[in-house]
DNA sequence: GGCCCATCTAAGAAGACTCTCATCGGCCGC
DNA sequence: GCGGCCGATGAGAGTCTTCTTAGATGGGCC
């Protein structure tokens, strides 16, 4: 199981993140601030850093060099909540792999996360997610219940994705609104219900089951 | 360089795939038929194929099921013009790694083909494409303008994709229209002119070069 | 049973996306 | 210069996607 450090003074964003990658089979580890971050990526535990470039303490961009310096073979990932071009091309050149603008979803998150640390040839990468009758094609985007294809929006895609890799969890609407919709959406929604409504139409009313007053779980 | 065995008997589709496959980069041959595609496949020259299931001659299943008996380390890709989820299901029990319902748009073909033949961990893939003050990024579907943010949609930035995986070289409107609409799309129509303009319209008026006579070219 | 609350669903508005059609403009050969 | 052809572009129709709203449904507790 891989280790992911996290450095992300916001609590929401870092519990979130974390969560999330939990969810996801990785191994999560949360830094508040710039200088333990950096103290922590430099003990070599870690497969991979998320780093928030707007620290306290020690800026993230400072950090970045340090940990470049120090162990240019460990992957960065950047986050960054100024939607400045800049920021993006100067952590790019000073080493970052790779880079997120807030608020963004989740689920890109974890797609880039795991594109870093693939490694081996052998565990070849999930195409598909399949589960009874219902079988979902993420290259293709699209889905077959029994024998006959359906097609499924982007959004529908997105959160059976979600649903099918976490199978056998109850996954709360608060943890698929942010996956899928990202950390920032209204809450008040109603849209993951919805959603749900417009899966059950097309891969079949028991795909989801509702846990009353938790979320949806696909068995 | 990778190469790849394309057996497939409709020469219009094994002539697009095996272009659009040197324009990507790759080596491909052609077998019309099913004996010579086993016989080829057998002399360990290839890294990968692409093979139809509806040929004359020997049934492409007996061909995979050889493959997979005699080489069962050669990733098979199967296209199958039936759209029969009993034969994919049935291709795929038998050893195919993947494979592609016709008609297919070559540029997921391309992303199938990448995706098997992935597998050092040096060679990182590409996420990114840049030229001059233009950036895609492809997985976050968006493009950048000098500094500002461009949203693209799906058929813009697939378009804008393989015009910049080709950057130097023409690519004629049947080309464009067969890689981005797929290779049974109407060849009257004028799609590939209006979503250039589009790209234009986004992108700055000399992201693209008209070859008039010929087609389009990025610098 | 009756009530409350969580969940489901139908309907629809707004907007994005894709493509066609028709017209306009300009390049090229004569 | 002129005509014809190729490409550019504007308008718009049809469809799909996404999300909100509001009312219907139904479970569980009293």
């Amino acid at each position: 199981m891989k280790s992911i450090l996290v450095v992300e003074d916001e609590q929401r964003i870092s519990a979130f993140i974390s969560k999330g990658l939990t969810a996801a089979g990785f191994r999560p580890q949360i830094a508040a601030d710039g200088i333990t971050g950096r103290d922590l990526a430099l003990t070599g535990d870690f497969d991979l850093v998320v780093l928030d470039i707007g620290l306290p303490g020690l800026d993230g961009f400072s950090v970045l060099k340090q940990l470049r310096a120090q162990r240019p073979e460990l992957p960065v990932l950047v986050l960054t909540a100024r939607d400045n071009p800049d920021d993006t091309i100067y952590a790019l050149e000073s080493g970052a792999v790779d880079y997120m603008i807030k608020p963004f979803r989740f689920a890109e998150l974890l797609a880039r996360v795991r594109l870093r640390l693939k490694e081996s040839p052998q565990e070849q990468e999930v195409t598909e997610l399949v589960r009874d009758e219902v079988r979902i094609d993420l290259l293709k985007r699209q889905a077959w219940v029994g024998g006959s294809l359906v097609e499924l929006s982007a959004r529908e895609l997105s959160l059976a994705e979600i649903l099918l890799r976490n199978c056998g969890n109850v996954l709360s609407r608060e943890q698929l609104l942010s996956h899928v919709w990202g950390f920032d959406f209204d809450p008040g929604s109603n849209v993951v219900d919805v959603y749900i409504g417009y899966l059950r139409k097309k891969l079949g009313t028991d795909f989801v089951t509702t846990v009353r007053g938790f979320g949806y779980r696909v068995d």
